[in-house]
DNA sequence: CATCTATATCCATCTATTTCGATATATAAG
DNA sequence: CTTATATATCGAAATAGATGGATATAGATG
């Protein structure tokens, strides 16, 4: 048992004041997350990680015209090409965005499925917590 | 015009040939985010920051059980006290939860709106890149 | 007012990320 | 094979973020 443990049966314990009802409410609480994978949490805040960047949210916008090589991209972000480049691996390896090889262009699009529901949902959380 | 803006009329222009075309492409590229609002971009970008931490999702996940105060989620994701206050500070600037003081005590819940829905799209989208 | 306790903030350290010039790789073309 | 060009990768500096112990704040209680 973790220190941080033994200190939140304490902490429950003066709470609730049932010392037993206490270490239940400690276990219930535990068990939430317990169950959660590491991985699959670790690679969901991959996903979120690869989205928290205002140069990657516009490279998104763009991709919804459809596909595009590096270059476009580049001018229309308006970063060097190293940047650019960089910001398209991250989105890649997230798997928000696919590549195609053609030639010595990379053309990228957005992955197919939730990335746009993603985009649009997160306006409308936005708009939500500015009003209240 | 900006060392990039040159060199990518330059690159438009050897992409498609006519210079005169290659300009209006780099044009209508830049318009697709030149529109885009740079601190709408930033606090969207606010929100993916504060989902991009596994703790934080724990809390997230957590708090889908209803209403917990600071001390609850500190047993819940196995932190220490600080660690937790300072996630929670996160996801509440962030807009994702909301806080109510009740005496010495601080309750947190999931903001109304779109959070749980955003991260219902995430495992949809991360289940559909692993089989691709 | 003194004490207890839940929470927030401070601070220093550590780690991760961004940035962009320079360089490498790879494809096309002469 | 050489050159040109699109893209990726490297490397080093700057910035941002996480972590957790120590301390401050603030409400509750005696």
């Amino acid at each position: 048992m973790s220190d941080i443990s033994r200190e939140a049966v304490d902490r429950m314990t003066r709470l609730i004041g049932d010392p037993e009802k206490a270490e239940c409410k400690v276990n219930r609480l535990r068990s939430l997350t317990i169950e959660l994978d590491e991985a699959e949490l670790e690679s969901e805040a991959e996903i979120f990680r690869a989205l928290a960047d205002p140069c990657r949210l516009k490279i998104l916008s763009l991709l919804r015209e459809g596909e595009l090589c590096a270059c476009e991209i580049m001018v229309g972000v308006d970063r060097p090409q190293s940047s650019t480049s960089h910001h398209l691996s991250i989105l890649r390896d997230a798997g928000l965005i696919k590549e195609r090889k053609d030639g010595r262009w990379s053309r990228y699009r957005l992955a197919e499925g939730a990335v746009i529901e993603i985009l649009n949902l997160v306006k409308i959380l936005k708009d939500a917590s500015v009003e209240g």
